[in-house]
DNA sequence: AAGACGGGGAG
DNA sequence: CTCCCAGTCTT
């Protein structure tokens, strides 16, 4: 259709005067690569950017990376989210001692059955660290790709994924993968960004089609939305002046392997009275004890990509802890920071005790 | 093919 | 509010 390399050119040259000094660029160790790029995914670099340095900084290498803790991985991505990628890393950390003798393996494909390793990180460390021809199709390049050339197939299925896939092969000089896909994500995050871009000083807007049509928001074109549920999180503060009574979600969900208090999870709306009578609450709770729950957070809006919650913080007084409690984790206030918590726990204890230390060494 | 999986920032 | 971000895994 066009002039291949004219796209890459061009591209290149761009990249050379606008592109951002970030600390994983110029870094030819695959280790470093995969953990920025698992950092990166689905989430902006101006937010993964202190969690990259943290993350190098305690976790040089594989080697390190394996050693410790899964819980102590997930310290370190408290608050990122998509907690998911910190337990891949951690067992492909593993992996990679175990199976390829602490040595990262070179091959693409051995790559990609890495958990926690699709076709755009694959892609990413083999070009980045190898200069090996595997394209980088990223969020930016969808965007980029699906402007420049007018296309209404949508990004989020099968076909268009490999549409993609086949055009940015094409368009890459394959002696120059490393910096065409570099580039190509530089400048889909720089020029030609979601909403509202100045095509007026872009480089492409002579052969973009979507610029020529005037259809350059209609780009890129998704077929699915997801759609959000509401759910109800009731959770019990054990009153105790030095201690937190916790517990680790194991299931698999939100927030998997993550610490909170005692939880009761609902549907639908409950009062004091509902929750009381559930069978969890009766458990926690017998009737044997004397109890007063006071409500310290009511109603607290919690959105995630695919769940509205709404949480509600009880804390519970009594005179004698009871057995029943033998089942929840009893941590130290003062070694609250050894566990890592998500965002809603966060906010509850940033809220209730007095001194912010507790939760400002990852912050 | 469709949904699950976090959190934050921009408009 | 809505959209989207250097995506991947599960069913």
């Amino acid at each position: 259709m066009k002039d291949f390399n004219f796209f890459s050119k061009k591209l290149i040259t761009w990249y050379s005067s606008h592109k951002r000094n970030l600390p994983w660029r110029g870094i030819y160790d695959p280790y470093k690569i995969w953990i920025s790029e698992v950092i990166l995914q689905q989430t902006r670099v101006t937010q993964g950017l202190k969690y990259y340095n943290r993350f190098i900084k305690r976790f040089p290498d594989i080697e390190s990376l394996a050693g410790v803790e899964e819980q102590e991985v997930l310290k370190y991505w408290q608050g990122l989210g998509y907690y998911s990628r910190a337990r891949n890393l951690h067992r492909t950390a593993k992996t990679i001692m175990d199976k390829y003798n602490g040595v990262f393996p070179k091959d693409y494909y051995t790559i990609l059955k890495l958990k926690g390793i699709g076709e755009y990180t694959a892609s990413s460390i083999t070009s980045f660290a190898w200069n090996m021809p595997h394209p980088t199709v990223d969020g930016n390049v969808f965007r980029f790709l699906s402007r420049l050339f007018a296309i209404d197939c949508p990004i989020d299925t099968i076909k268009g994924k490999n549409h993609f896939t086949e055009l940015a092969i094409q368009l890459m000089d394959k002696s120059k993968a490393r910096i065409f896909n570099h580039a190509i994500m530089e400048f889909g995050a720089l020029q030609c960004i979601p909403s509202s871009p100045d095509c007026t000083v872009c480089s492409f807007k002579s052969v973009c089609l979507a610029y020529i049509n005037h259809t350059v928001v209609q780009y890129p074109v998704k077929q699915y939305r997801t759609k959000i549920k509401e759910i109800y999180f009731y959770y019990f503060h054990i009153h105790d002046s030095d201690h937190l009574y916790l517990n680790m979600r194991k299931e698999k969900g939100i927030w998997q392997n993550l610490f909170e208090f005692p939880l009761i999870e609902s549907d639908i709306l409950m009062d004091f009275q509902q929750l009381s009578n559930t069978d969890q609450f009766r458990l926690w709770f017998p009737k044997k004890h004397i109890y007063h729950f006071e409500l310290i957070v009511k109603n607290q809006k919690h959105i995630l990509s695919h769940r509205i919650l709404y949480a509600y913080f009880y804390k519970v007084f009594m005179k004698r802890i009871p057995n029943s409690f033998d089942t929840f984790k009893k941590v130290k206030l003062m070694e609250i920071d050894k566990y890592p918590i998500h965002r809603l726990m966060q906010f509850y204890l940033g809220k209730i005790l007095p001194f912010n230390r507790f939760i400002s060494t990852f912050e």
